[in-house]
DNA sequence: ATCAGTTTATGATATATATCAATTTGTGAT
DNA sequence: ATCACAAATTGATATATATCATAAACTGAT
């Protein structure tokens, strides 16, 4: 009697699996490995050794960069659909950045040599990955270029606007970061990010209670945004 | 008799392919085109669709978007064996980005469907593209980063120094851009660029003579790169 | 050789952002 | 409930960078 796999069953499989057949999934199967994560706790670090594929099936998680001098740089914000191992995975021996789960998160663990035998064997898999990792890098790099051309308030709004649009699609959210891991973010001080919300709340664009945000002028928003 | 195919004598070859037996190589030359760009010319244009696979031979180029306002950033510099149209290539039908000669280049163009069909049936070669690709996306995402966290001082430093150290080897060289466009690629104003490049002429750390820079305290421009 | 346009350069000033200091609010551990 | 510590807030001030104006030097086209 065959085994059952729990991965038939994974919202990911239609994605990340499209092209791999029942047989190799039953062989992946074995040695995957399912982690979950609390809120802070590091999903892996920069400078350890890379050994597992690893992608996100839910929560929200950071991607950073420690300096020598010990600040942070956070380098995006990752939800489930983006692999987050998927950076550097297949270039170099250790993580370059630090993971970290900002809410309640799993991930799904694959061997990372499973992974590139099935890319050797696999034409049609080894074309998704290709294709996925060309997205998420574009995606990373197109970020920061749009971080870096905006000034601070055009920062702010860019970033209530990501969370609101790509991530909670709600004018109502909390923050999953504070307000220092957003400086870390777009590069500037944690005092000007909270003057520039409290800019926002006194001007009616949006309200704050504390780590929620409510949005209560879109518009105004987008065109801070877009033009400072 | 066999057809000769120029291809044997890449230097790239043994970078790019590798994995490729004679006979991929043979199919694949039939649709190989190499085109010269001058100082200034468009390899491609942001916009456009994508059609090729290219990857530059000799020469520099740079990377960049223009916004909506006709602004331009610079993404990155590229030379060869950095693979020009690497990124997005496979996520995307239309370049979201420009490239352009900055000196005298030589690419290597293929059909971007050959590609893929090697993809598809070579799994060494798809390995080599990952790890090609992955390599270069983990730079350019990087470079950023360091870039970002220096003030203007240290990221013209890190500017000189990237000349300096990866594309000329030498303290002695012309810059391939204008001073706009080091501004552009640091996201500060050209009139600041200039200043601080001028201060250190003042200070002696190099020498200017127009485009020409010289490096004379080398050790100092990478302490101003690494502490401000 | 000349002209027009761009690049480089410099100074004065305005503006944006960082820094420093002090206070309040929130949070987790005991 | 209390304590210790981190996060959020606000104000005053310093500093860095942008903007605006002007001019010299350079470049390409005629």
């Amino acid at each position: 009697m065959k085994q059952e796999c729990s991965c038939d069953q994974c919202e990911l499989k239609e994605l990340f699996f499209q092209n791999v057949s029942s047989n190799e999934i039953m062989s992946l199967c074995g040695s995957r490995i399912e982690k979950n994560y609390d809120k802070g706790d590091y999903i892996f670090e920069q400078g350890k050794s890379i050994q597992e594929f690893i992608y996100l099936k839910s929560g929200l998680v950071k991607l950073f960069i420690t300096n020598a001098d010990g600040k942070e740089q956070i380098l995006s914000f990752a939800k489930p659909f983006d692999f987050v191992s998927l950076l550097s995975v297949f270039s170099q021996k250790n993580y370059s950045y630090s993971v970290m789960a900002i809410e309640e998160s799993t991930t799904c663990n694959l061997s990372i040599l499973d992974v590139k035998k099935l890319i050797l064997t696999n034409g049609q898999f080894a074309m998704g990955i290709l294709e996925k990792m060309s997205k998420v890098s574009d995606a990373v790099i197109k970020e920061s270029l749009q971080i870096r051309k905006r000034n601070l308030r055009g920062r702010i709004a860019y970033v209530l606007l990501h969370f609101r649009d790509d991530i909670y699609k709600n004018d109502y959210f909390e923050l999953p970061v504070s307000r220092k891991e957003i400086a870390e973010y777009i590069g500037m001080t944690t005092e000007n990010v909270i003057r520039a919300l409290t800019e926002f709340r006194k001007d009616g664009i949006i309200k704050i209670f504390g780590k929620a945000i409510e949005i209560v002028e879109y518009k105004k928003l987008v065109q801070i945004s877009e033009h400072g």
